[in-house]
DNA sequence: CCCGGGCCTTGATCCAGGTCAATGCACCTC
DNA sequence: GAGGTGCATTGACCTGGATCAAGGCCCGGG
């Protein structure tokens, strides 16, 4: 029996760790002292969600937020009719819910796997403790939603101002971070949804800057040949 | 001397009790002890800016936020081409650039004067003492910003998924919180602007709605007369 | 090797709504 | 009362991009 009670122990202790290295690769919890995510670690649930899964949809309570332990999810606002805007996507390390968290009114968006994810679930009641204890981490909470922040304020520039062809050229500046070249990080499909418009229109977008010599695509592979040509057409 | 010491020493009082009282008008501040604001209060800045006036431009740095005295100020991002898109009208007691001083990488948005405004600009150094020795301070600013994330959500849900009429009269509903009426904060050219439309086709919807019996438009005084009718637009 | 299912591309068509232009007010100033 | 000036409305027209409908390409499984 004892010799069961250390097994089951060790196994414990075990899963611990393991959940302390997840929590460790979010930023938010990169420097929080291991006491602290020891502490924290038990009310922490982690859960597996299937390709295309809905993870939450507009409405949903929240009550506290979520880590992206694998996978890939995506935050998106839709229509009852099938029409959708992908806001965000979030990989390994990311977070969401926090903002709906703190706004008190639930989740003003869904969250859905694009592919078969990992989520670890945060309970608010541990924000609350911890926030209080450390003002650095209301600090970061505080300065990834002001990033979150501009993020839709650039969607709202370009959906309200900018001609698909304008906000594609800015994506690809935007991603490729100066590089010559960038890899997307979902389909087409996808992406046009994150652009504001339909997989046709990216499709003829794209052939457009290829044709002019800006790009040069391959699959996801995007090469920037000409950025000048994009950044003209970013502006206006 | 000294009387006139005592003189100007009276008049300092004065001009700072007065600026304690503008500074609570603010929500923000509302709860903050009087000693608190005194030593905040030599710090603030107040200005008048004229109508039309550019008080933020994109890109401008952010080293502190904006309380609004008096007067009304829209927030909008803007192409070189004069299209703009309004995010944000505020008022007094209103505040902005928490977000952006947060984020450090400026304002990524414009603020425009829409009549004589007198604003008081808080500098962030104050924030950062206040911070750290009040949770309850970084808690309101979280729930300001978390605020905002969902309404700028709203606004990308209303360009990418919804058309003209259905955001009217979304925006229609939301706006008058179930009074049978409401009156526009703005004018029509504005609002449009808001609602990321055209004076022309503004005047359109509110025409159809009209003759559809929804709605009843006298000036700037609009009777819903059909909510029920506006929530069918709005869906879909 | 063929078949079926994703995903992407291309072409043809259509429409919401933006643009341009003219007109109508209401108000203000001279 | 004559002329502005700023806003709102209406009409005529045009266009970006959505939608609909075929293929094309690649890949994995039988």
């Amino acid at each position: 029996m004892s010799k069961a009670g250390t097994k089951a122990m060790r196994a414990d202790m075990a899963a611990m760790d393991e959940k302390i290295r997840e929590l460790r690769a979010s930023p938010l919890f990169r420097h929080i002292p291991t006491e602290t995510l020891e502490r924290i670690a038990p009310d922490v649930i982690r859960r597996v969600y299937g390709k295309g899964q809905i993870i939450i949809q507009q409405g949903d309570p929240a009550n506290g937020f979520y880590l992206v332990l694998f996978g890939r999810v995506k935050i998106r606002v839709s229509s009852g009719s099938g029409k959708e805007q992908v806001l965000h996507f979030y990989g390994p390390g990311g977070s969401f819910g926090e903002a709906a968290m703190f706004g008190g009114n639930g989740f003003p968006v869904d969250v859905v796997a694009l592919e078969r994810s990992r989520l670890a679930f945060v309970p608010a009641r541990i924000f609350d403790q911890e926030m209080d204890g450390d003002p650095t981490f209301s600090r970061q909470i505080l300065s990834s939603m002001a990033r979150r922040l501009t993020e839709f304020a650039h969607i709202i520039e370009d959906l309200s101002i900018r001609e698909v062809k304008a906000r594609l050229a800015c994506y690809l500046l935007r991603q490729s971070c100066d590089q010559g070249q960038l890899e997307l990080p979902v389909g087409k499909g996808e992406l046009a949804r994150l652009l504001g418009t339909t997989a046709e229109s990216l499709s003829r977008s794209l052939r457009t800057l290829s044709d002019q010599g800006a790009i040069k695509v391959d699959g996801r592979r995007i090469a920037l040949l000409n950025p000048d040509a994009l950044m003209d057409l970013a502006e206006e």
